[in-house]
RNA sequence: CGGGAUGUGGCCCAGUGGCUAGGGCACCUGGUUUGGGACCAGGGGAUCGGAGGUUCGAAUCCUCUCAUCCCGACCA
């Protein structure tokens, strides 16, 4: 690519919209162009390390067995009525109808469609295991798109569906799955960690999600300082203690007078307490089912664990007027001690810790004192319901500590189950004969959002510094002097060479100054420069600069092929 | 959806009731320059987000609306 001629333009000064680096870099580099918010056009720079990436990702599945297919992006609302997530996944999902009124939406995930073209085909456990992926555009109405390529709300994915006669297979498929996965982001050159993580409205019970470590990230992710313990903060489990309880040292449950102090703050100010000796009782709406959640007042519940736990599509508060009729006091008054009507019960572990508690009377302005588990209450369900924190003892092993790093979450690999099989007939005969629903998997890749973490991780103040492998251009010959014939001569022959060669290469055949060009250079962050510069020619050689290091070699003209060749093989290795 | 903020050439910003709306970057022409974002001269490009209102007069004041960004809630 010539550039004096090319669909590119680069720019000192950012919007002031543009507010992490890699976005920031994007734009200024020429790579992409906001069309709404969270939309953007991909320009060609962008484009060319999209299709690298992509490249790499075809190459990794299928080896692993991986077969290609392209859905649509339009989808009927039929097959998310079956599937059932029509009435919950939420605004999310951009729906809208033809003109005959029917209803669509825009694909945000495939799970419907895969689901449905694979039962249309699959008979026999003969057939299997098949995993089926694509490279595609997905549209999400993000309640908040931010942040460029990193959260957009169409944006480019990879995802992929497995189809195994068994869940011994399907956790084989998983294997794969984390392997190819585990490749991938390595070839980007990118530096990341593998953690456990929660499913959310996908579904299913096992999940790793593959986090590219990095300041702005948007995930917090706790992983243990002795073993190789990782989660999502909102996956990361705290760790089981043990609870010895003394009878001996209770205290008779007492009703106290707390008139308008209903948020832990005011309660321990009141009666001065320590939060941790509260018992902290929300209602929580469980898909339609209400369940009083207990936890130590000292610690934030967890709607990713409680939705989890109970395998539920939707976890959200009870409003106001539900917590009134079942308490049957205000809103900060609730408690496990005498509710007006009986629901289920499901505690956190940790509020066995202390003896003698507080918690709500269930009574407008009363709270109780030395509440006591067992003698004064009994729960359903007990369970881990509350975020882990850093400094937290590691759940696994009994060295570590826990530490926080912040993540850009690019791939996330989950194991489904039968949730769509199921729920959309997609079975098959097994060896006995017997029609049994598929088991599936799911995984996917976020393609922009690699690209975007990419650039985070790998930049200076003058620019982009690309891992070769993704570079939209490996290599830019740079004629410094357009009026030297040779300058230009060997320029215009290296750039040939170049591409004879199978290097992606790039020429600034533009006339400017070469300031211009090199900060140019470094700002797009081609991982080599070929400086041709009238002095330097003299001698019989042209300059190199490596980007990543700041480096400059001199190089005779004769051997620039093979050094740029060798230079391009062990980056890439 | 709650809180905060912003909309003035492609980008960054100035202009808070009064002449034809300014500057920098970018762009075009000519000249000088030419190894780390040059300089001089000339030039093109804006219905000041939109609609309505107040006023002799509105980018500026008022009302509504649209869009965008940040924090939160939410979300692969």
């Amino acid at each position: 690519m010539r550039l004096s001629n090319a669909f590119l333009k680069t720019m000192k000064e950012v919007p002031k919209e543009a507010q992490v680096v890699s976005h920031q870099l994007m734009f200024r580099a020429g790579m992409i162009q906001k069309l709404a918010s969270g939309i953007y056009n991909y320009l060609p720079m962008a484009l060319r390390s999209l299709r690298k990436i992509e490249a790499i990702i075809r190459e990794e599945l299928e080896k692993k067995g991986c077969q290609e297919v392209l859905m649509p992006i339009v989808q009927p609302a039929e097959l998310w009525r079956e599937s059932g997530r029509w009435d919950y996944y939420g605004a999310e999902l951009l729906r809208f109808k033809d003109r005959k009124d029917s209803d669509f939406c825009l694909g945000p995930t495939h799970e419907e469609v895969i689901t449905d073209m694979v039962r249309k085909n699959l008979k026999s456990y003969k057939q299997l295991p098949w995993n089926l992926y694509q490279i595609q555009s997905k549209f999400r109405d993000e309640i908040r798109p931010r942040f460029g390529l990193m959260r957009g709300r169409e944006f480019i994915m990879k995802d992929a569906y497995s189809f195994d006669e068994s869940v011994e297979k399907s956790m084989e498929n998983y294997q794969l799955m984390y392997e190819a996965y585990t490749d991938i982001f390595n070839r980007c050159g990118l530096k990341f960690k593998a953690v456990d993580a929660a499913t959310g409205a996908i579904g299913g019970d096992k999940s790793h999600e593959f986090q590219v470590l990095a300041e702005s990230g948007e995930d917090g992710i706790l992983s243990c300082s002795h073993c190789d313990y990782a989660a999502n903060e909102e996956k990361a489990a705290v760790k089981e203690r043990q609870f010895k309880t003394d009878s001996s040292i209770f205290t008779p449950l007492e009703e106290v007078h707390t008139p308008n102090q209903k948020s832990i703050e005011e309660v321990t100010a009141f009666l001065g307490k320590k939060p941790e000796e509260l018992i902290k009782s929300l209602v929580y709406m469980i898909d339609e089912e209400a369940v009083l959640i207990l936890v130590p007042g000292n610690k934030e519940v967890n709607e990713a664990k409680i939705q989890a736990f109970f395998n539920a599509n939707v976890v959200h508060l009870a409003d106001d007027k539900t917590v009134e009729e079942i308490t049957g006091a205000k809103t900060g008054f609730a408690g496990p001690v005498g509710l007006k009507k009986q629901i289920k019960i499901a505690a956190d572990r940790g509020i066995q810790e202390f003896p003698n508690m507080i918690c709500g009377a269930n009574k407008t302005d009363y709270h109780l004192t030395g509440v006591n588990f067992e003698r004064d209450y009994k729960v359903e369900e007990m369970g881990d319901f509350i975020h882990a924190l850093p400094g937290e003892p590691c759940p696994v092993c009994d060295e570590g500590k826990l530490e926080e790093h912040r993540g850009i979450e690019v791939g996330q690999v989950f194991y489904l189950g039968t949730k769509y099989s199921e729920s959309m007939s997609c079975n098959f005969l097994d060896r006995n004969g017997k029609q049994v629903p598929a088991v599936m998997g799911c995984y996917g890749i976020g393609v922009g959002r690699t690209l975007a973490a990419a650039i985070e991780q790998n930049h200076d103040e003058a620019g982009i510094v690309w891992p070769m492998a993704i570079a939209p251009y490996e290599v830019l010959v740079m004629p410094l002097q357009l009026k030297d014939e040779d300058v230009v001569n060997v320029g215009n022959t290296l750039y040939k060479w170049f591409m004879d060669l199978g290097i992606d290469v790039a020429i600034d055949d533009r006339n400017e100054r070469a300031g211009f060009k090199f900060n140019d250079a470094d700002l797009i962050g081609y991982p080599l420069q070929i400086i041709i510069g009238s002095k330097t020619l003299a001698e019989g050689m042209v300059e190199v600069k490596i980007r990543a290091t700041g480096e400059k070699l001199k190089i005779k003209v004769a051997e620039i092929q093979d050094w740029v060749v060798n230079f391009k093989k062990e980056a890439l290795k």
